[in-house]
DNA sequence: AGGGAAAAGATTGTTAACAATCCTGTCAAC
DNA sequence: GTTGACAGGATTGTTAACAATCTTTTCCCT
């Protein structure tokens, strides 16, 4: 009955039965590591292979993640990762914006210490991978804070929404972000740290809007073509 | 040869064609109404009857549901509408803390002359309902008050994590809630449009705020078998 | 040679049959 | 008479083949 761990290195090994929802997260992870741009197409066949599965798993899969936007499905013409428009982009700021100083109050009230050492970890991680100056890393672990985050608040809804919005976070900064700047600065992961150890709600409240209007001020999503995904339009706009 | 007679006057009659979409917004509604109760089993051949489909499309439908948390999929055994569990019960209404005040500050600070007037007519409609004495249907027009809001929001997004939140509230209710209480008093509404009315963002986050902690106030948490679903618990728990 | 139409190939969407699991009703044994 | 096992029926999960659509290549015509 239960999944003897087969253990396989990497997905593209034929692992003995692989989850849907390991595969979503797969997948997931993979957009928010910025393996997989915006407007990639996710094909059938190769999912298939690369998982190991059956094409039926991979569709359930590919439904999964559409119906979280973060791919997208076209009639008859397969699955793509999603490439936000500037309205959706603010759509999911404006959703963070509303639930992380939340989560960070929560968090604030009622984590235990392991689940802050588990933060504070992960934020020197992310200043070790700053100093090293291995860019890719930083902004994947910048990323993965804001989740921990959400699982520390011990809400499983919170945390599941979270993780939609910060997959297509990616995404958005990836579209629409200034090139040469950071998304998170580390420090402000630390000062919010500082608040949570605290215990101080508010203040990490604060701290959580704060940080997230600072990202989103990042943003140019005065442009209205979402470029990459969609390169009839743009030429046949023109 | 599978085409029935056309008759889409209702959702029983089998129409030419109908979007998942549809299904699963129908399926939302009626959780939503009551018709549904938490529990109930949705068996697959009794959904293609019902909505006049393929087995392939309603099994699709039942997945984006149990991804929603409105329904349970149970391995072999169907799905079933969902029983929230008191740990979820508070994450839900901790969520819905956290997005419709943002919400509503949203609405007080962009929506349009025409929203605010749809937001009017539905209090309208749910006075009436109240002083007709249908408890029902005022239940009903309460939950779809806060939906509306959320749409006249402008935030897709933000809607659509409302909607699934509604949905699964207003399980909870049925199963925690005080038997004799109604869920939204329609004066909070009230008072809530007029600070939309207003413009006054702040009032209008305050506001629901509020509301929401008065409905969560009057749930029952404290017991931990989800009643309904689980006979075999509540029985051995004796 | 360039443009466009048509056919070949590939990919997606759907249907139908098959296999596995679970539930129900019956029968035998204690 | 009750409890247990067993068989039949029903429901779910999966695989495979089929149909429809889209993409690409090729070929003909201007």
């Amino acid at each position: 009955m239960n999944e003897s761990p087969a253990q396989e290195t990497d997905g593209s090994g034929a692992g003995d039965e692989i989850t849907e929802t390991e595969i979503v997260e797969r997948i997931f992870e993979a957009v928010m590591e910025r393996r997989l741009a915006a407007g990639t197409k996710l094909s059938e066949s190769e999912l298939c292979k690369a998982f190991g599965v059956g094409r039926m798993r991979i569709r359930r899969c590919l439904l999964l993640l559409a119906s979280r936007e973060v791919v997208e499905l076209r009639e008859n013409r397969g699955a793509y990762v999603a490439s936000p428009t500037p309205a959706q982009a603010r759509d999911v700021f404006e959703a963070r914006a509303a639930l992380e100083p939340a989560i960070a109050r929560l968090v604030a009230e009622r984590a235990g210490a392991t689940e802050i050492a588990a933060l504070e970890r992960f934020i020197a991680e992310e200043a070790a991978a700053h100093e090293r100056g291995s860019r890719h890393e930083a902004i994947q672990l910048s990323g993965q804070f804001h989740l921990q985050l959400a699982e520390a608040s011990g809400n499983a809804t919170l945390e599941r929404m979270l993780r939609e919005l910060v997959a297509r976070s990616s995404l958005i900064v990836a579209i629409y972000g200034a090139p040469g700047l950071e998304t998170c600065r580390d420090h402000d992961h630390a000062t919010l740290l500082q608040a949570l150890r605290a215990r101080d709600g508010a203040a990490a409240e604060r701290l959580m809007a704060a940080h997230l209007q600072d990202i989103a001020a990042t943003l140019d999503l005065s442009g209205r073509a979402p470029a990459g995904g969609d390169l009839v339009s743009v030429l046949s706009a023109r």
